[in-house]
DNA sequence: CGTTAATTTGAGACCATTCAATTTCGGTGG
DNA sequence: CCACCGAAATTGAATGGTCTCAAATTAACG
């Protein structure tokens, strides 16, 4: 039962939402996945390769992102351990987009025909990955409104509420605090705007007193203010599903 | 079998990327679609709002959105003739979003329970559906890059060319032109950019010979340089899987 | 403790917005 | 078929949020 060890984060996730039997567990578990190791910043999937695994993240952040003709990046996600990198792969023959690591990750892979498989044959399983999959798509979504009709202010401070949120519900972070080991050029790129304009609205943030970011710690100083900053409704998160 | 007629637009789509047999089918039409009919401007679905059902456009133009606290309105996509408007509804208790129509709308909605019983009887017509769902998720990632790091003329350049190659794929249009009743606020609310903002940009792109667009027709004057001028590739749409 | 990455600061330019007014278009009734 | 109406599109001018480019400062790491 080692591997079912290795799956603690995403089975922990998956039963604040649903109940799923040891059965269930134990036939995910013993998939056959794999492990790796991957460096900050290297890619975990590049865009237009064709897909063969899922990738499920077991330890550290990991992002998704599109690279523009002009060499400009858009970040996409975030993601934190026990969440699923490329659930789109089951299906999908050619991936869309990149995926890299935002720190040293360990994650897990899986072939997708054995996750395709176990999803077949357990109604369960096959619920508790599709609502991943829905949910990432609200994410997405909220995220198209956050760029497109948001100011700086509100779209950064929208972000950092999401990640707050998300870090808190995953058993990360100590309080109002986290580790946040994004940088402002990651903040940049996943709300559109430039690494110096993200400087210069953190800078408001802080001096507003709503949050504190340094050394890759984010406190959330002033919850309401912030979300109210952000124009921020917890409910794209689909928490309670 | 006039169940099966109705939904001929979905049948025509899915074929395209995968063998549905007639038994599939036709436990698809069986399910008890009711029909409604929506005039332009009309809400299909309110963010916050309980789900039960699942729609399925037959005909007209619709469109998901969100507004904002201060009143403003974000597009997250637009949607055709045979396309699911609300696929999250399977596992979501609660509309994330609105979902509004643009023209004159004819839809069938099925209650979501039918729906996830079909999809756990028969493997094929799951996996039809969630292709779709995981098609939505490429399309709003792809609407994410397209807001966050694209400036007005590419932003709807971009927007142009995923319609005109969508009402393609549908078999709505004739030749490089199409009906096209987007409203210029329409495409600002879909691109993140204002009403006049809008106006202008279009005015440039006739100017350069790329489009024509009056009286709600577009006409694709010179696809390659307006997708050019969109950095359009058109992989997220995954018309081959 | 040196070296590179990350953050911060300043000033100027520009893309997009705002606000208001005007013109054109689409549909309707006389 | 024309007159009318509201919606949509267009135009102008001024404002402003964000970007660009560079340089300086600070933090992270071996």
């Amino acid at each position: 039962m080692t591997e079912s060890l290795i799956l603690g984060p995403l089975f922990r996730r998956w039963s604040r939402r649903l109940a799923l039997s040891n059965d269930d567990k134990t036939a995910v578990a013993g998939l056959g996945w794999s492990r790796k190791q991957f460096q900050r910043d290297a890619y975990l999937a590049r865009e237009g390769e064709p897909t063969s695994v899922c990738t499920l993240l077991l330890d550290g952040l990991a992002y998704r992102q599109k690279i523009l003709s002009d060499g400009s990046r858009q970040i996409i996600s975030f993601h934190i351990a026990g969440e699923f990198l490329d659930l789109q792969n089951c299906l999908l023959e050619v991936a869309d987009h990149n995926v890299q690591a935002l720190t040293r990750c360990n994650i897990a892979v899986v072939p997708k025909e054995l996750l395709l498989e176990v999803m077949n044959d357990r109604p369960n399983v096959r619920r508790a990955i599709w609502l991943d999959a829905l949910i990432d798509a609200s994410v997405f979504r909220e995220w198209v409104v956050n760029v497109g009709r948001r100011d700086a202010k509100q779209r950064i401070a929208h972000l950092l509420c999401e990640l707050a949120l998300r870090l808190k519900a995953a058993g990360l972070g100590d309080g109002p605090m986290f580790d946040f080991p994004l940088t402002q050029e990651h903040i940049a790129d996943a709300t559109g705007l430039t690494a110096v304009h993200t400087n210069r609205t953190l800078q408001a943030l802080r001096k507003a007193g709503l949050i504190s970011l340094n050394s890759s710690k984010l406190s959330i100083l002033d919850w309401d203010a912030l979300a109210e900053a952000g124009d921020f409704s917890e409910r794209y998160l689909h928490h309670s599903v």
